[in-house]
RNA sequence: GCCCCCAUCGUCUAGUGGACUAGGAUACUGGCCUCUCACGCCAGAGACACGGGUUCGAAUCCCGUUGGGGGCGCCA
């Protein structure tokens, strides 16, 4: 059965690229009726925060991805990673060392200034030492050869063993360093493929050397290429790298950022939408592109008005309450609140938009934008708009009837449609802009519509 | 500096040696529709990074250059 297993490190919130690889694990883990497991990697205890942990869980929860086991969390598994540590001590794999962290970040300079590739000098290879205060334990790394692996993406990638020095595997408290702590993780969840960012290449033949000291096979590998910025830098928390949270506050559907991440680095044929079935039946990891990709806020702001468009009301109208928390909802019937989205579903990039545009439909009485109230509630409509109060009672809410109704008006009273029809529009609205005005009429109702009229014939005398 | 990965319109992508006059999406421009704003529809502009090979034939295979990204921590 495949396992994987998404591991963050809560030492920041959840951020487009770490959404897209948990995405990419969960499609592949889905497709493949699989085991998905989520764990902390919280060995940094400097770092690492609760605040974190919460908040990427909200997130993971609000985009639908669940997983079947867990949350692990790395500090709570410390006498594991230290059995693993002494079995590779007492084979003679691993090695303790007493160098100074002082010399060895001088050491660490002098062969960078020298155009060499830092690594560190084996002083304490083969001093034989036990385990003692600030000491470090380190794999014993090969000197010569090459350390290869495949990569389900990319084949066959070659590191030469010059590359890889004696690196920690332990630190001097006792905790696993992040490729230790990886690896048993790994080894005791029985996961059989690690897909993650290509960051993460450059790590593979440490965590391999780790394999190999253990003589466990290692499993499958996919590097998936990194989610860039709009300016084609690194995506991170240091630079502003927005939380996954922050699309949910300025009115993102799940599904629309799903889509969205799912086709940042792969693609199926033409097909832009995917509801997450879709993805699901239709996501493989060959079909994965390996450049990176940048983070476009207007396609994402298309594929969420798509999805907004073509969803049904009753989806909208669950996640839109979010944005809809200052209004008592309970007044109105769930009909009307569904009718009311229906007419502002193609007029809304998101749904804080959605929210805004609805919000004439909620209010007991509607304010007006200035400009538009002036503009077009002038004395010469007035008549106009008296009539058409009492020409409504007798009137069907037809959209149709009501169209022909308005276009009669127009002809007889020899004032343009355009004119009356935004006389009735901030009237009813209080804006310029809105959504059809038969649509509107006939979702306020008779009652609401006339009220509004009088109010306007009003501000007109004034 | 050393090592690794990558390279099709601005952006996301289709393309796996001939069907490519390089397709779609988005953004942009023009038009149609129209009670406003949108939606929708039609049209337009816009890319195979460069140089060598291989081949009858290359966006597609190989090499180099350039460019971008990543790694080189007692961070993950």
């Amino acid at each position: 059965m495949v396992v994987t297993r998404f591991p963050p490190s809560p030492t920041g919130h959840l951020h487009l690229g770490g959404a897209r690889t948990a995405l990419f694990n969960w499609l592949f883990t889905r497709h493949n009726r699989g085991k998905f497991i989520l764990r902390f990697e919280d060995t940094d205890r400097e770092r690492s925060k609760q605040e974190y942990v919460d908040s990427i869980i909200e997130a993971l929860k609000w985009l639908g991805l669940d997983w079947d086991e867990g949350p692990y969390f790395q500090s709570k598994r410390l006498e594991i990673y230290q059995s693993y540590a002494q079995k590779l001590f007492e084979e003679g794999k691993a090695y303790y060392c007493e160098c100074p962290k002082e010399i060895l970040e001088k050491k660490r300079k002098e062969r960078l200034e020298k155009g060499l590739k830092p690594r560190y000098d084996g002083t304490c290879r083969d001093k034989k030492l036990g385990p003692g205060e600030g000491r470090v334990l380190r794999i014993k790394a090969p000197e010569i050869g090459e350390i290869v692996f495949e990569d389900l993406l990319r084949g066959k990638i070659v590191f030469p063993a010059e590359e890889i020095d004696d690196f920690i595997i332990l630190r001097s408290d006792g905790t696993p360093t992040y490729h230790f702590a990886v690896v048993i993780d790994d080894i005791t969840m029985g996961i059989t493929h690690v897909i993650r960012g290509d960051d993460h290449i450059s790590n593979t033949p440490k965590q391999l050397l780790i394999y190999k000291a253990l003589e466990v096979d290692p499993p499958e590998f996919a590097h998936i290429p990194m989610v860039l910025g709009s300016d084609g830098a690194r995506l991170s928390k240091r630079h502003g790298a927005k939380s996954i949270l922050e699309y949910r506050d300025v009115g993102f559907l799940p599904k629309a950022l799903l889509n969205y991440l799912a086709r940042l680095g792969w693609g199926y044929g033409d097909q832009e939408y995917f509801t997450v079935e879709e993805l699901i039946e239709k996501f493989d990891l060959k079909s994965i592109n390996l450049s990176p990709a940048r983070f476009d806020q207007d396609k994402l702001l298309a594929i969420n008005a798509y999805w907004i468009k073509n969803s049904d009301n009753k989806y909208l109208l669950e996640h839109l309450k979010y944005f809809l928390r200052g209004y008592d909802l309970g007044k109105f019937s769930e009909e009307y609140l569904l009718s009311a989205i229906e007419t502002v579903k193609t007029r809304s990039k998101t749904l804080v938009e959605m929210a805004e545009m609805i919000e004439f439909y909620l209010v007991e009485e509607v304010s007006y934008d200035l400009d538009g109230a002036k503009k077009f509630l002038v004395p010469e409509i007035k008549p106009l708009l008296q009539k058409i109060g009492e020409d409504l009672k007798n009137l069907p809410l037809d959209e149709k009837r009501l169209e022909e109704y308005f276009r009669n008006l127009a002809e007889e009273s020899g004032v343009k449609l355009k004119n009356i029809a935004q006389a009735v529009r901030v009237a009813l609205t209080g804006r310029t802009v809105s959504p059809g005005l038969f649509e509107i009429i006939k979702v306020l109702g008779k009652e609401k519509v006339e009220k509004r009229l009088k109010k306007a014939i009003e501000f007109i005398r004034t």
